[in-house]
RNA sequence: GCGGCCGUAGCUCAGCCUGGUUAGAGCACCCGGUUGUGGUCCGGGAUGUCGCCGGUUCAAAUCCGGUCGGUCGCCCCA
């Protein structure tokens, strides 16, 4: 039934990301960051939003996230536009239109953004999540594949979490690669169709390759005996996946070879990696990524080869439980002032303070002094600087330091010093 | 989109099976003990459309139906 309060709730699948979490989330994309432009990868923003007909052709008409997940929706003018799914078509159209491909290759890009997927919600998939993520677009070089994959095993270490990083690489679409694969899988399957799990069958037809995700016993039983793309593979791409797995291996990157490992966009080709985690239940991937030589061509640019990766922000967070990456307030110093005498001096003490770089807050509510103490407390500060009618009659603070409990006055312009030294 | 479980204070939950006085606890919050001092202790206080709509009943947080939301699994994926 219609109710006011219907429209005071978060719509389904998304969250409020509130403290003090909120200042964890925020310490994770600054990591991300930080860790990718160190790498050499510059920040790119994109809309929110893309014609759809990019995700159709780039993501692929078929997959699952264009046919029933996609939020799109129709503007005034009569464009189809749709919410995107995923960051990769998106910035790979940003770099064709603007001609950044015609410049020094490869183009290397970072970004963090919200996706959208109207999936039905779960803990660790959610309809509004976020992602960072980085492409390497312009070069086919093993050698950026190995350093995408080595940032983000890096990112995902450094951040606190200890993800498995699957490997393998499904080739390119032609028939002497994974449609010559496709076509000896299918035929496998078809010869063991009558021991495969019932509702595993129609994927012979639908999607094969999926087949290796399946969860039911007969299915896995005769899946242990397949093909695997990596037997198929053609010469070049063979010679790639060696390459790459060279590079990991002299960058002293620890990956986990898995030749049953799919990706669910249509545009990956070659290197494809998952960074997973055990304890996330059946949403077990951080993130993942792949190469994607053929995209640029499928959404009607030049051919522009490129690899990159997303890594979700909330399941990266889920998986570090409390532990990894803490991030909290910049509260240095909290003023802790004696009624109206004081209170007026105590903002523009804050202030001073602030101006000169120096996390600084204040009740701004007229608590007693107990309370403000507390809100000191609660505030995170290191410090807590005391500003009674005494101190104020003689020009000094009294400085409290939280921790010890020890405080000593001193004379108010000696504060900012005071606190520096700790 | 499909199936199971769940929905009581800001949070974690008890009460529901066996309908019946003002719906409870712990934590958190506010005030006081200490009108110049937090984190401990003691005392006091505020806070609930019992998710929502409807049905059964003299009476519903409690039983029934629907709905919304969450959660787990499937599908798929970050």
């Amino acid at each position: 039934m219609a109710n006011e309060r219907d429209s005071l709730r978060a719509p389904k699948g998304t969250n409020d990301i509130l403290p003090p979490g909120s200042f964890r989330w925020e310490a994770l994309v600054r990591l991300a960051q930080d860790t990718f432009e160190q790498a050499g990868y510059a920040p790119v923003e994109t809309p929110t939003f893309e014609d759809t007909a990019l995700f159709e052709r780039g993501v692929g008409e078929t997959s699952e996230v264009v046919t029933k997940q996609m939020y799109s929706f129709e503007d005034l003018g009569g464009r189809s536009l749709t919410l995107r799914p995923e960051g990769t078509a998106g910035v790979v159209r940003a770099v064709i239109e603007h001609n950044l491909h015609r410049g020094a290759l490869p183009v290397k890009l970072h970004y963090s953004s919200w996706m959208f997927r109207q999936e039905r919600p779960q803990r660790g998939r959610y309809r509004q999540f976020f992602q960072v993520g980085i492409e390497a677009m312009g070069t086919d070089s093993p050698s950026v594949d190995a350093e995408v994959i080595e940032v983000g095993d890096r990112f995902l270490r450094s951040a606190g979490s200890t993800p498995t990083l699957l490997l393998n690489s499904i080739g390119h679409p032609a028939a002497d690669c994974r449609a010559g694969y496709n076509q000896v899988l299918v035929d496998f399957l078809r010869a063991h169709e009558g021991d495969l799990a019932p509702e595993d069958g129609k994927r012979i037809d639908t999607n094969p390759l999926r087949t290796f995700d399946s969860k039911e016993e007969a299915t896995i039983a005769v899946m242990a005996s397949a093909p695997v793309i990596t037997d198929h593979l053609c010469g070049a791409c063979a010679e790639h996946f060696e390459d790459v797995k060279a590079h990991l291996d002299a960058l002293g990157v620890v990956y986990t070879l898995e030749p049953r490992l799919v990706r669910g966009l249509d545009y990956y080709t070659r290197t494809a990696f998952e960074f997973v985690w055990s304890g996330l239940g059946s949403q077990n991937a951080m993130g993942g990524g792949g190469r994607y030589d053929g995209l640029a061509e499928m959404i009607g640019g030049d051919p522009l080869p490129g690899i990159g990766f997303a890594l979700g922000v909330d399941r990266i967070l889920l998986a570090l439980n409390d532990a990894g990456i803490e991030g909290g307030p910049k509260v240095d110093v909290y003023i802790v002032a004696q009624g109206d005498e004081t209170a007026a001096e105590a903002l523009v003490l804050a202030t001073r303070l602030r101006r000169a770089g120096i996390g600084a807050d204040l009740d701004h509510t007229m608590r007693g002094m107990k309370g403000q103490m507390k809100e000191a407390a609660r505030s995170g500060a290191r410090f807590a600087a005391i500003l009674g009618s005494d101190e104020l009659a003689a020009g000094e603070i009294t400085l409290r330091d939280l921790t010890s409990g020890d405080q000593e006055r001193v004379p108010a312009t000696d504060l900012e010093s005071k606190v520096r030294a700790g």
